[in-house]
DNA sequence: CATCATCTATTCCGCCCGGAATAGTACGCC
DNA sequence: GGCGTACTATTCCGGGCGGAATAGATGATG
């Protein structure tokens, strides 16, 4: 059974709603946002379709044409394909993989800066994470008016509490670089 | 100025202590455990290295052969590789980019498993995180003891800050699951 | 009513990554 | 002293990703 990458999960789930060409799956996707989640481009949809085919997971069950347009190949989820999607959404929500994000290497190398400049710069991340927070709060207020329900949108939940650690972090480390509490190995100012 | 990657923020700021060949920046990254900060394999390396000298960034200062070995190429910063260096590792630290983690679009399609097998999928994740949490704990009770200071390991603090934010987070939700507080859309168990 | 932008639907191409292959050398071991 | 294993140093290649290109249809605009 294959591994599903987040893109093959988000386009396998919304393929589990009902038949589509990929196309309408692309469109589907964009219009609940789905791009603020996970990388979506057109080609790499068509070549995550692809591959679904190639492994059994989704089977062709028509192709439609209108006037001169480019055909449309219409796709369903096959059993196996639905297995797939739910051992890989077992797979990611039960194991934690380092994904390797640039923040910690980069500040790996900050010694390479002066304490002043990387306050600066510290500073600067944390006034645009704190943005990034109020927009989801808005977003948040907007959903809970529509009676939508919070386990719809617990990964923006996630996200959230995990930029409120960040940004605490930052803080912190601002205030103690500041003070001088944490010895800076890098360049004098 | 090109933007480097994390792979090449770490390798140039590995050529800016001296001179050296690639197979040695390997080594001595691998020495230094930077393979838990940044994706390191021989091939990405290398190509990272040339890309350099086509931009510029460093210049070879000589081949070197012991024997009927292969040749080393030693290779030497320039001005240009360490403003891009420094750059690099500014723009990091200051601009916070989505990296798009897997887990959150796992979450998003979490309504495909029933409650309970989610309850248990993240009680697997938050018992595998806080095992990480201790690890890092003993190595940093290792890394005090040796004296070194704690600008040196700025990164270790911030990921075990992420992971706690994590681990606290999974458990209040895993709660809020258990008791029903978080009504379910997904099929029942 | 001509034209320009936008939408529909898909393909293509170049780049980058990372695992594997290569090929010679040193070293341990019975 | 021969044999296997690990190290040194680099290259190669397949696959995936994502931005750009394509090409006809539809709608807007003066």
């Amino acid at each position: 059974m294959p591994r599903l990458t987040p893109l093959g999960v988000t386009a396998l789930a919304v393929l589990a709603e009902g038949d589509m060409h990929p196309y309408e799956m692309y469109q589907l996707m964009l219009a609940r946002k789905e791009d603020r989640v996970v990388k979506l481009s057109p080609g790499s949809l068509y070549r995550a379709v692809e591959r679904f085919a190639a492994d059994g997971l989704i089977a062709e069950v028509g192709v439609e044409r209108e006037g001169n347009r480019p055909e449309r190949t219409v796709y369903s989820i096959t059993e196996r394909g639905r297995e797939a999607l739910r051992e890989s959404i077992a797979e990611m929500l039960a194991r934690h993989v380092n994904e390797f994000p640039e923040f910690p290497a980069a500040i790996g190398e900050a010694h390479n800066l002066t304490a002043g400049e990387v306050v600066r710069l510290l500073g600067e991340r944390v006034a645009s994470i704190r943005e990034t927070i109020r927009f989801i709060d808005t977003a948040l207020e907007g959903i809970a008016a529509r009676g939508v329900a919070t386990a719809h949108v617990l990964n923006v939940h996630y996200t959230r509490a995990m930029l409120v650690a960040e940004a605490d972090w930052l803080d912190s480390t601002i205030s103690e670089l500041g003070t001088g509490a944490l010895a800076w190995p890098g360049p004098a100012d």
